[in-house]
DNA sequence: GAATTTACGTCAGCCTTGTTGACTTTCCAA
DNA sequence: TTGGAAAGTCAACAAGGCTGACGTAAATTC
């Protein structure tokens, strides 16, 4: 099986090429979700529940507002999930202290029971391929990945990255 | 030199690495899907008609039946986008001629305009992505990808990388 | 101190895109 | 000739996006 692209052949990158990442993030991308979706259906939640649970515990006591922008959604939209979130018990909702006006979010030990659960299983997907892949591929993989968003997406990657 | 396929470095992916993976796929593949959503909003269509045209346009003369298992719906939901772009005179649905239960799916020519302007916005940022990240990165790219697809995805993945 | 802005929540309604279930038509193959 | 596969259709429903409008409390500005 010859992996062709190398050195020089960066300025004959081809349509064909191309059109082998584009299906390559098609594919993995549904891969990348499936253990997930997985466990999440069998309690009755999605992705978007998936997705406030991460960022939440990624930034635990992270606002609403900030949770809104890093989502990428309406509050409205995001104000269904949170709210099921909230009445099973898996996320807290606290009144800011010096703002009053603003909700800190955290996940209850029941979210982290469901957060560690969904996370372990993206992360033996992740750990597997990387594994296969190497490990020079892996910093490729994060290269193309970073370079791949938006510039707005990627201030908020990399505030998160550094760690918050 | 860096022989070890399964070498110690390998040995210290820790979470929050992985965590980043995760998180880098989810940031890029908003990045991914960013432009042709623009395109496709004006004229009042959606990922999944893009996703119908993108494998036409990949496989003419593609079956009903093989979409739906490369794209991974039912047919009920393939069936209402395939009826939109067929009435709107992007696709051309032709009853099979060696087994007539089957239709046989082509782009018309005002299909394959499209099909250019959306895969035309697509590969622009993939290539914007491979300049940027150097030729090294893209090969790991690809390995990490294909390595996180299912088997039954990378099957098609591979069918189609071949050509057919 | 009043007016405005901000952060959040909520109601109502709409759209896309996924799902299941039931039914029909066509037509190949055993 | 009959069973079953391939395809299409209708109906109903759900998740999760969206907009618009409205309310409330708190902070900020004037």
């Amino acid at each position: 099986m010859p992996e062709t692209p190398s050195g020089e052949s960066l300025l004959f990158l081809t349509d064909e090429q191309l059109r082998k990442g584009i299906e390559a993030m098609f594919f993995a991308y549904r891969g990348f979700t499936a253990d997930p979706d997985r466990i999440l259906e069998v309690m009755d939640y999605g992705r978007a529940h998936h997705r406030a649970i991460h960022f939440i515990h990624r930034s635990p006591g992270t606002t609403v507002s900030n949770l809104l922008s890093i989502l990428g959604v309406t509050k409205q939209s995001l104000n269904r999930v949170l709210r099921t979130l909230i009445e099973d018990g898996l996320v807290r909702s606290e009144k800011g202290k010096v703002d009053a006006r603003e909700r800190h979010l955290y996940l209850t030990d029941k979210g982290l029971i469901l957060e560690r659960e969904l996370s372990d299983a993206q992360r033996a997907r992740m750990r597997a391929a990387y594994r296969a892949a190497g490990p020079q591929a892996v910093s490729g993989f994060r290269q193309v990945l970073e370079a791949m968003m938006d510039p707005e997406m990627r201030r908020q990657y990399n505030r998160l990255k550094e760690g918050g």
